[in-house]
Parts: C-alpha cells; sequence; structure tokens
RNA sequence: GCGCUCGUAGCUCAACGGAUUAGAGCAUCUGACUACGGAUCAGAAGGUUGCAGGUUCGAAUCCUGCCGAGCGCGCCA
C-alpha cells in the first residue's frame, strides 16, 4: 500500500480515538484526508491539514486539535515516521525515514512499464473524445495541431486512469463550405475564376490536376473533402495523434437520424415553426436565444446535426461520458448543444465542452494571419519538418487549454535545439548509455531481491524517486482535471532530477561499490519506467540513442 | 451594447484553496568538463499574480465591481 494511504489510516484513525475522548463524534474516510509532499522540505515529507478543516465541527481550535491528534500520532507511529510535528496554524507534518522511499522504488520497477501509475479514477466509464474535427476544406494548421495535442494526451491520461476511451474526429463533410470547396477545385480544373470566398491554397490546384469526376459541384465537394481527410491523417499520423472514429455529419443526415431527433425535441414541445423555418426552443433551457433546427430551404442545420451526433453519442452508441475540445471560437455553438442534450434527458454534467483559447501565431515580431480560406495558415505539415514531431507535440503539451499562448515560429526554430523534448529526451538517452556502457563493461544488473536499494542514499538519489513516487498521483490529478499538460511538468521534473542524479552520483565507475552500482542500476529502471510512461503518455518517442 | 473565456518575472508558460520565500525554461550574469553522452550540473538576478473590495484560519486560485485582451452574438459550418 502506499505511503500515502498508510498515513490517511493513521490520521483517520488518530481523530476517531481524538474525538472520542473528546466526547464528540468525529469521523473522516481516509480517502477524504488530504495529504501532501510540503513543498519546503523543511515542513517534513507529507503533510495533513486535517485539524484546519475538522477544528469547527470538533468544536476546537485548529492547533489545539492538532495538539492532540499529533500526541495520539506520536504514540503510534505510522509506518516509516520519525517525527510527527504541529506547524503553522495546524498543519500537521510527518518526517519518514528513507525506507518508504525504497519502498516505492521497489514498486516502480515491480509494477514496471505496463502496470506501474495506472490510478482506477474512471472504474471503467466509457468516454467518448472528440477532439480536432477541423473541417476538411484543407491542411490542417498549428492552432489545430496544439489542440488535437491536447486532445490526444487526454484520450490516453484518461485510458491510463481507468477510462474505456475512444477518440473521435467530427467530419464535417456536408454543407455550405463543402460546396465552396467544390467550387473551388471545379473552378481551378476547368480553369474558371475561383469565388470570390473560396479556397485558394496550393492543395487545391494539386488536387484540380487530378481531378476526373464530372463537373457537378457535390461531387467535387465530396471528392475533394475525401482525398484532404487522407492528407490531415498522414499528418496527424506523423505527431502520433490516431483516431477510433471518424464520424462522417454527411452520414448522420443521411441516415434519418436528424429528422428523428428533431422529431423527438417536437414531442417534448420544444419545437416550433416561423419565418418557414423550424425552430429550437432553446430559451427554455437557458440559452440567450433561440436556434434554428431546419433552414427554409429545408436543409438542417449544423447545430441540428451536432444534436443527432451526440444524441448517437450518448444514446445509441452508450457512452458514459462525452468530452468535447473546441476551439473557443466554437464557443457560440456551446448553448444550442447542451440545450439540445439537456432536452435528449441526458443529464447535464455527462457532456463536458472544454473550449481551448485561441493560439495567436508570430513569426519574430512579425504576426502571422491563419486564414484557411486564404491558404496562408501555418501547416501542421510545416511546423513539424521545421522542428520534429516530438518538438511539435512537447510545445503544445506545455500549456493548458484556458491559456491562450502566442507561439512564436522563429523562437521554435531557434530553439529546437534548447527545446524542452531535448532535455527529456537526453534523459532517456543516457540512460540507453548506461545501459551500453554496462554490457560493454561485463556488468549485469542482478535481481531486484539481490540489490540493496537502501543503499540510495543520496540526495540525488532520493529525489529521482521522490518523482517517480508521484506519478501515479499525476496521472489521476492530470484525468481528473482533464489536463495532461500535468504529465508535460511532470516529466520533465523527473528528467531534472534524473540529470542531477547523473551528474553526481557515478554509476558504473570503477570506483564505486559493486552494491552501490546495483542499486542504481534499479534507480535507473525506475526512471526509464517513468520516462516511458510520461514520454508515451504525451505522445512523444522516447529514443535511446540521440 | 450583450455573452463566453482569459489576465502570473523582460519573453513563453507552471502552480490539487495551503506554509516568512508564487515556480520552471528562454534571454542576462557567475562558476563546474581526465567519469556513464556538458543537448548536463551548481549559483545570481528578475514579481504589489491587471486594479479595488469580499468570503476563509489561509486566495494567483472562490465571489462582486472596474480596467485590459481574445472570441462569439447567422435560416454559416
Amino acid at each position: 500500500m502506499p505511503i500515502r494511504d498508510q498515513l490517511a489510516e493513521s490520521v483517520s484513525r488518530a481523530l476517531t480515538t481524538v474525538a472520542a475522548a473528546g466526547g464528540f463524534d468525529l469521523h473522516v474516510d481516509p480517502d477524504d484526508i488530504f495529504l501532501e509532499r510540503p513543498a519546503r522540505r523543511e515542513h517534513g515529507d507529507w503533510s495533513t491539514n486535517i485539524a484546519l478543516v475538522t477544528a469547527k465541527s470538533a468544536g476546537t481550535i485548529p492547533r489545539k486539535l492538532a495538539e492532540s491528534l499529533v500526541e495520539e500520532l506520536t504514540a503510534h507511529l505510522p509506518p516509516h515516521t520519525e517525527a510527527v510535528e504541529v506547524a503553522g496554524p495546524g498543519f500537521i507534518n510527518f518526517k519518514l525515514d528513507d525506507g518508504w522511499l525504497h519502498e516505492a522504488l521497489t514498486e516502480v520497477v515491480q509494477e514496471g512499464e505496463v502496470g506501474y501509475a495506472r490510478p482506477d479514477i474512471g472504474h471503467g466509464e466509457r468516454v467518448l473524445v472528440e477532439f480536432l474535427s477541423a473541417n476538411p476544406t484543407g491542411p490542417i494548421h498549428i492552432g489545430n495541431g496544439w489542440w488535437g495535442s491536447f486532445g490526444d494526451s487526454l484520450a490516453r491520461v484518461l485510458d491510463r486512469a481507468g477510462h474505456r476511451v475512444s477518440r473521435e474526429y467530427y467530419v464535417n463533410d456536408t454543407g455550405g463550405q463543402i460546396h465552396t470547396l467544390g467550387q473551388s477545385l471545379l473552378a481551378r480544373h476547368f480553369g474558371r475564376p475561383v469565388p470570390e470566398d473560396g479556397y485558394q491554397g496550393e492543395y487545391i490546384t494539386e488536387l484540380a490536376d487530378v481531378y476526373d469526376g464530372p463537373d457537378d459541384v457535390v461531387v467535387a465537394g465530396r471528392w475533394a473533402a475525401d482525398r484532404i481527410i487522407e492528407m490531415i491523417k498522414t499528418t496527424l499520423a506523423s505527431v502520433n495523434i490516431v483516431f477510433d472514429e471518424w464520424y462522417s455529419q454527411a452520414s448522420i443526415e443521411e441516415s434519418g437520424a436528424v429528422d428523428e431527433t428533431i422529431a423527438i425535441l417536437a414531442e417534448k414541445g420544444l419545437v416550433f415553426e416561423q419565418d418557414g423555418a423550424t425552430w429550437f426552443r432553446t430559451t427554455e433551457l437557458g440559452d440567450s436565444r433561440d436556434r434554428v433546427l431546419r433552414k427554409s430551404d429545408g436543409d438542417a442545420t449544423y447545430l441540428a446535426g451536432d444534436i443527432a451526433y451526440h444524441r448517437d453519442k450518448f444514446l445509441i452508441r452508450g457512452f458514459d461520458r462525452v468530452i468535447d475540445i473546441f476551439g473557443a471560437d466554437h464557443h457560440g455553438q456551446v448553448a444550442g448543444l447542451v440545450a439540445g442534450v439537456e432536452a435528449l434527458g441526458i443529464p447535464k454534467d455527462r457532456l463536458e465542452v472544454k473550449l481551448g483559447q485561441m493560439i495567436s501565431v508570430v513569426d519574430g515580431d512579425e504576426a502571422v494571419k491563419m486564414g484557411k480560406r486564404a491558404g496562408n495558415a501555418i501547416s501542421l505539415d510545416s511546423l513539424v519538418a521545421d522542428i520534429g514531431p516530438d518538438a511539435t507535440r512537447i510545445l503544445s503539451l506545455m500549456t493548458t487549454l484556458d491559456q491562450a499562448t502566442t507561439f512564436d515560429l522563429a523562437a521554435a526554430r531557434e530553439q529546437s535545439v534548447e527545446n524542452p523534448v531535448f532535455y527529456v529526451q537526453m534523459a532517456n538517452a543516457r540512460i540507453g548509455g548506461v545501459a551500453r556502457k554496462a554490457i560493454e563493461r561485463g556488468i549485469e544488473r542482478v535481481p531486484l531481491s539481490d540489490a540493496d536499494l537502501s543503499l540510495l542514499t543520496h540526495q540525488r538519489e532520493l529525489e529521482v524517486i521522490r518523482s517517480l513516487e508521484e506519478l501515479p498521483e499525476v496521472v489521476a490529478l492530470a484525468a481528473i482535471d482533464r489536463s495532461p499538460t500535468k504529465v508535460t511538468t511532470w516529466v520533465r521534473r523527473l528528467a531534472g532530477a534524473f540529470h542531477g542524479f547523473y551528474h553526481d552520483c557515478p554509476i558504473l565507475a570503477e570506483d564505486v561499490d559493486p552494491a552501490v552500482t546495483q542499486a542504481r542500476l534499479w534507480l535507473v529502471e525506475g526512471t526509464r519506467i517513468g520516462l516511458g510512461i510520461g514520454l508515451g503518455l504525451l505522445g512523444v518517442s522516447a529514443p535511446e540513442v540521440m
């Protein structure tokens, strides 16, 4: 059992005992006891604020309660605990011996890359993560890659944290934009003037050159969209983003699901006709205005399709939870969609819409305009060609979704060598180097049971284990907060701890005690496991040679 | 005008409501290469967390107002 849980149990028991002695009833479940690793080491290895939180209901002041708890905890010391103290306004600090870290490392290497850090947060919940979903009217750009990396890593994190995850790309392969795409293609192909709001990029010309279909806008639009989706798939594969499902908007319209959905909403009395169009009375559901479901020309709106799509996600395919990652420029559509989901009888909290703030691109001092129609958006392909897939991916995963960011192309190019990804990958390469050197020198790692991990007493060694010990919680927190960027921060921390260790603690040198070498080899293995898990969640490769 | 989101070091960004001292990286300055990869390590400097109130034992984090920025306000998608 992790030390954290053992401490929590001790605290829970102590609290019950103290409460009984004081003549009141107070029980806090171990799971609800907040234990943290203090930022400052002199505050101990672990700390809890339980006295601050419960003092009021215990009818006493925090410090006093903390003192009673410390007395009780000192009488029955938790495992590895050397001292328990009251600090500040009523924190309880635990000072532990190093043994808990040696046990933690044992757990890491025993469970390995597959088994370690798999907190069961999801309990098998079926989650659909819809992200990216850029219109198939052109190559995806840097902004798409940014949020795409986020969505993909979020899916990986949720998967590791006990969810059954499906990644989905909603393909807007119908409607006005595809019509315009078809027009643009045909114009190029037959040498006619391109419509004013048509697509201008080079890819249109290239597609027009090989187009062999009829002079039909619908056919041409579909044809081009299909080709572009293939391009997008290739691009995404280069940065390790793979979708389980590419869900066609056209298919949902053709299947009659949109009509069905509108009929269901109508049965609930939420639909009305006005000005020849069919409306959804979303104002009944907290929206600021009503929305159109079917235009006066008979076509369904995007919203109608989206509601039908979400009905499919929840009620037909049976997902327990849906997470949509949209760009902030689409937040206007959220209210209508949420209203639709609610009207279908799906609990509102099952749908989570995450809005990614806009990312602006600059090249040095120069702002780069990102317009897909004009064809001047910086494509994800060109960025990957510039700085590589790993750097692309980790840069995207350094920022939280709700932070509007400025991406500097010049800096990315210049700093590609200084990129954090190299710092992390170098740690992995050094591990590979150790393995190679060990073979060279004929040193073999003994089985774990024959190694004495208690020889790891150097602060640098202990720091590495402290990082590794945090990983299960980092994964859990990243899953709960829907925030894979926490993994990025952690991976950099682990790499930093490892570099420090590597710098100060020789592993294979001849004057090192062979038993210490063995213990350090297991520490290296633990680091390899941690980096493997972390980089895996980020979708970044872990090369053994750089 | 209304709505949504955001505001943290010179720059790019972190920080589960927790501790006199809000952390990294880049840039700047100073040191460390006869080890297993120096793409590294150690240190310095850099902040009124936009402003003003409020809640709390405790606020960058929650609430209110103001200021600033982005985005949205279509029978487009």
